[in-house]
DNA sequence: TAAAGCATTAAATTTTACTTTAATACGCAA
DNA sequence: TTGCGTATTAAAGTAAAATTTAATGCTTTA
């Protein structure tokens, strides 16, 4: 079991956001010891994981609350769930599919930079520079 | 030469957000009309692609107007361009590599319902299931 | 037994990036 | 000449997700 600094320590999450995310119901199942202490169990920590995942993948916080609560709900909701966590993958594709494009944008810069730098030219885009 | 409204168009930006941004000091050599009107130039619009690139990114608003400053301040501050361009690419790789991790977390999820689904098992990772 | 360290809570505040509102003005069609 | 569409501004409002604050309490250590 740990304390909800360890898993701030382990899940690289502050302890004040974990408490935000248990008082948004994020962690049903975490248990206190007999001083009201929250207990983390492995099990728990994968739940902090997902959340994580959701998080980083852009989903609402409401939203994760809605996936916890098919969690909560039981067997019946797997097709639910599964639908959510499919939907989500999509979501994260395109998010990288929308990132390699700013790479190359990004990428036409720096060779723009780089080509001024290196042949000692001027920022002919600049409109600083027109005339 | 586009009216702010044909520029929220093309590049799938508010107006609001384009004068936002424009407030910002973020497109300092839009011109205007004798009725106070803005006119992009095509030069104005890759300047929204930028800055339309550097927030995807996750850059801050102060540090797009600090990049666009250094723009202003002319052919000196190249080399420092260069460098939040550089900086700036590998942000967007970084987040590439985290979006790849959550996708693999999201697969193994996909994988354990689908075999849920098609095996008509019980959720055993689900606390509510134990026992 | 007192202080230090770590835990708890609810509630207030912060941050960032818009978004909305309200007041104003130009130009053109009816 | 009225009114619609489109533009302008400053300033107020919004939203989401924390983060901070303040008050409280257990436990261990000096």
């Amino acid at each position: 079991m740990y304390t909800i600094k360890e898993v701030a320590d382990k899940m690289d999450v502050s302890e004040h956001t974990l408490r935000f995310w248990a008082k948004s119901g994020f962690f049903p199942f975490v248990t206190r010891d007999k001083n009201n202490i929250r207990q983390f169990s492995d099990n728990d920590l994968e739940w902090v994981k997902i959340v994580k995942c959701l998080r980083a993948a852009g989903t609402e916080n409401k939203s994760i609350k809605k996936y916890i609560e098919l969690c909560i709900a039981g067997d019946s909701t797997v097709k639910e769930r599964y639908q959510i966590i499919t939907e989500t993958k999509q979501k994260v594709l395109q998010q990288m599919e929308h990132l390699k494009k700013q790479l190359g944008t990004l990428e036409y810069k720096e060779n723009f930079y780089q080509s001024i730098i290196k042949n000692n030219l001027k920022d002919s885009w600049n409109p600083m520079n027109k005339n």
